[in-house]
RNA sequence: GGAGAGGUGGCAGAGCGGUUGAAUGCGGCGGUCUUGAAAACCGCUUUACCCGCAAGGGUAACGGGGGUUCGAAUCCCUCCCUCUCCGCCA
């Protein structure tokens, strides 16, 4: 949610970064300070007639202590239309709230200048791509189909079970989804992420704070017995932790991590996209989350973007850094780059990392500040990053690393699981 | 799931329906004292919104919501949560 004092002091700014999402800018910014403009006069005629109250009922307070019961009787009548006036003015300014609620809710996140003009993916602007897709031998295969064949993964499992989109990952190939999970652990916690296992259900204030709600209902799964949301991602409950938090400022920079499974209902999916692990309801991912000063998060946005740059090249996945245009960043973000790796055997770019400066949108919402210079409270910057998500990375290792002897384990996996060559 | 107790400021812990945004203690900040530190003493120490250049002023908040009352942390209803005991259980 855009802070009303940003769209006050910043409005020419506030509309050029909205712009860049194609929506009429200008109309979101001046009906929120519109709507703000209600509110204030509605809370400032509230204020007044609940001052005249109180000190009517202060002095009734006096006049019962000093016996003067008549003319205390004679206030008390006073009040009863000041009440009236009271209570519609409550009403107004709770509608005016609520108007002006309902509004900033609906507006996304202004984007930073750097953020590049565009509608849709194909306007992403590639920053960097490293590495070489591999030759692949004749006959190479796709992952759904290697997962098969080496007994690795197995999407009919998953469907009887469940449904589609739950893939059951058996034997090496289970090790080899645990094995990355620990590795992208550990590195994360080298570089100064201080590991966290949250719980995997949050409830509605957890999932508005980050802005799951009400934004994207849809796409989270809702335990309705209970009225509990499967996370569709480990950034909602870590960085919930620090919801309705004042920190002092040496507390910052805040890093974590954290491993979860992710639960995603990807309404309206369908296509090529959702073979085999390419698009799934579940995967694992890790996660990593900082809390920054304003100052600092975009030059702690690219640390991890070097983080992630770094974990792929210790598994020599080809891959490509995006930056994300104002039609594809998300409703929350300033700003995101998202990281693909190549699957040699579909030859396509799969997305396995989207690394998001949110600003203040989500400290906003989540009442996440730190006492500044002259102890004021200042709202922090919260970020997140992939590092990395699981399924993909697992299918770009399988399709890349094929070989006619079997799939060639990554050098820096082979101490976490234990063999260097899956055969059949 | 059953029975009981309780939810107050960073923590601990008071609070006859009327200057209680809230005693007291601890912690924290500033000062006096000291070569320095400790101790002692003095003062300050919640948040949000509104008006104001500022000084300052106003409103709200004692788990959430609703009610009674001129006035509620204090009374009533309701929901949520925590703790203890029992049951179940990885």
């Amino acid at each position: 949610m855009l802070e009303l004092p940003f769209l006050r002091n910043h409005r020419v700014q506030a509309i050029a970064g909205l712009a860049k999402r194609n929506i009429d800018a200008e109309a979101a910014v001046d009906r929120a300070l519109a709507l703000d403009e209600d509110r204030r006069s509605a809370q400032a005629e509230l204020d007044r007639l609940q001052s005249e109250l109180n000190a009517i009922s202060r002095s009734i307070g006096e006049l019962m202590k000093s016996g003067a019961r008549e003319e205390a009787d004679t206030a008390k009548a006073r009040t009863t239309e000041l009440k009236g006036s009271i209570d519609r003015a409550r009403e107004t300014m709770e509608a005016a709230d609520q108007a002006l609620r309902d509004h900033l809710c609906s507006v996304p996140n202004s984007l930073l200048p750097a953020v590049p003009h565009g509608k849709s993916p194909v306007e992403n602007t590639v920053i960097l791509e490293q590495g070489t897709p591999p030759n692949l031998h004749e006959g190479a295969l796709p992952h759904w189909e290697l997962g098969e064949r080496y007994d690795l993964l197995h999407m009919e499992l998953g469907v009887k079970l469940t449904g589609a989109g739950f893939p059951v990952y058996t034997g090496k190939g289970a090790r080899l989804q645990r094995a990355l999970i620990a590795f992208f652990l550990d590195k994360a916690t080298e570089a100064g992420y201080q590991e966290i296992i949250p719980p995997h259900l949050v409830n509605a204030d957890s999932a508005f704070a980050t802005g799951q709600l009400p934004d994207k209902e849809g796409q989270m799964y809702h335990v309705t017995g209970d009225d509990l949301y499967l996370i569709p991602t480990a950034e909602v409950p870590i960085t919930n932790l620090y919801r309705d938090v004042i920190l002092d400022q040496d507390r910052l920079p805040i890093a974590m991590v954290g491993y979860t499974p992710c639960f995603r209902r990807e309404a309206g999916s369908y296509g090529k996209d959702v073979r085999g692990l390419n698009r799934v309801h579940q995967f694992d991912k890790v996660e990593i989350v900082r809390v920054e000063h304003p100052d600092r998060s975009q030059a702690a946005l690219e640390e991890m973007v070097e983080h992630v740059k770094g974990l792929l090249t210790d598994l020599g996945l080809p891959f490509r850094q995006l930056l994300l245009c104002g039609g594809d960043t998300g409703f929350a973000s300033a700003m995101t780059y998202d990281m693909e790796v190549y699957a040699a055997a579909q030859g396509r770019w799969l997305e396995v990392s989207s690394i998001s400066n949110f600003g203040t949108f989500q400290s906003n919402r989540l009442k996440l500040r730190f006492r500044g210079e002259n102890k004021k409270t200042v709202l922090a910057h919260t970020l997140n990053g992939s590092a990395l998500a699981l399924a993909r990375i697992l299918a770009a290792i399988l399709e890349n690393n094929q070989t006619p002897d079997g799939i060639v384990i990554p050098q820096v996996l082979r101490s976490y699981t234990g063999f260097d060559l899956i055969t059949a």
